[in-house]
DNA sequence: TGCGTCCGTTAGAAGTTATAACTCTGTGCG
DNA sequence: CGCACAGAGTTATAACTTCTAACGGACGCA
């Protein structure tokens, strides 16, 4: 990490330039869309012309899995710093006030309302992940290595808090294809709290997100917050 | 519904060359996806070249806004089948042979498999409503009306089987900002409930649509009845 | 039969991604 | 210290896209 101040000047303004393209197509991608990003227009608001961008990138495709993967990593990062409580943002800025029905589980409760603050934070960083899918596209390796990292401390939090729920079927059928757990030795019922967790407020923020919920007049954080309290006994 | 048998031969021929322009489309969307739609390729593809389909269309934004029409239009009409049991694919054909823990809501039940069936129909059409928003789109009018329609049908379903859970915060808040149910008679538990069918369902849906389970190991319809289950408890 | 409307055409402007070829500058090495 | 080469940025070009404009022809209605 601290070694990129000592590389080489050529290398060096060269991420430097990288890092400004990647800033130019966040900016551009928030106002405009992922869709509509435009290499043009980056070039053009960077003082540069046109194909210059290619000596960065090799067109626009590899620019957008560039920016995949830094969403994917900038949510592993909220996800671990909520996990481990070094939370920037503080633990929990909504937590305490409404404590729910039963026993307090801060672990997945902060996972939960990092995602929604990382998720309110960019949508368009949000749908870069878990929008609309490229019909094309295939996340390279180290891609899914980060959404594995990520299944990987939500599977922590949700193994330790545990449930007194009776197992189902389903918890069964996760428990036997538990390859997607990575090896992690979680429970079947915290499997099953993790594809809860991840699926419902999913559902919630994606739509949110979107949109659907304008002039429907209530507020989508006690909807999440319900859905978050309905978790505690899944 | 008839009259268009009977309408002048100018107006006939113009309707079937844009159900004929839209069918294009739709084919064109589900193997390359919305943003890749491209009206020089459908009229390539009819035979006619460019700018011939502006007679019929205004421009792309106008031939997308259509085919979301009637992808909300398709699903409300799924919707009502599954509802009035006049579901042309049989009373759902996965549903008797997992009966849930208590007692049997059909109506529920079943829009919520005509809701999967409709969706693994066309994954496209699924995420041309529920994926990723074109930042400036909004939606006009009548669509927003097909939306309220198919809530409509929900909330009916919901109202028919009354809950047994305790109320909660949430649900009072539901109540009191009820104005998108659009003056269904709902009471509080059936509010919460549709939220949640809607909710839930489309957080499994679109991560399956969108291909997050692929190589997990799991079933997804499996965990679509287990979401569905829950929700009897909800 | 004739007139007018509407359809489809070609031409063209403005935009995009991407490649090729050229210039020039800065780096590192002898 | 100077020189050669690698790499950055340039313009030109091709092949796309949406969309406008102007033209010709055919079809339907009176």
């Amino acid at each position: 990490m601290a070694e990129t101040g000592t590389k080489a000047p050529r290398e060096r303004y060269r991420a430097q330039v990288r890092a400004e393209i990647k800033e130019r197509a966040w900016e551009q991608i928030a106002t405009a869309g992922a869709s509509a990003l435009s290499l043009n227009a980056i070039a053009r608001s960077m003082g540069m012309s046109g194909p210059a961008l290619y000596r960065y990138f090799a067109g626009r495709d590899e620019l957008i899995t560039e920016l995949i993967r830094d969403a994917y990593r900038s949510l592993a990062d909220a996800f671990h710093a909520a996990a481990t409580g070094s939370d920037p943002a503080g633990p929990d800025p909504l937590g305490p006030d409404a404590p729910g029905p039963d026993v307090a589980r801060p672990d997945v409760d902060a996972l939960a309302r990092a995602l929604r603050r990382w998720a309110l934070d960019d949508p368009h960083r949000y749908f870069l992940i878990y929008g609309t899918p490229v019909p094309g596209y295939h996340a390279p390796d180290d891609i899914t290595a980060i959404a594995s990292e990520i299944m990987a401390t939500l599977l922590d939090a949700c193994a330790a808090s545990p449930s007194d729920r009776p197992a189902t079927p389903f918890d069964a059928h996760l428990d036997e294809h538990r390859q997607w757990a990575g090896g992690h030795p979680a429970p079947p019922a915290a499997l099953r709290r993790a594809m809860a967790f991840w699926t419902r407020l999913h559902g919630v923020l994606s739509l949110e997100l979107a949109g659907h919920f304008t002039g429907m007049g209530f507020d989508p954080a006690l909807l999440f917050e319900a859905e978050l309290d309905d978790l505690r006994v899944t």
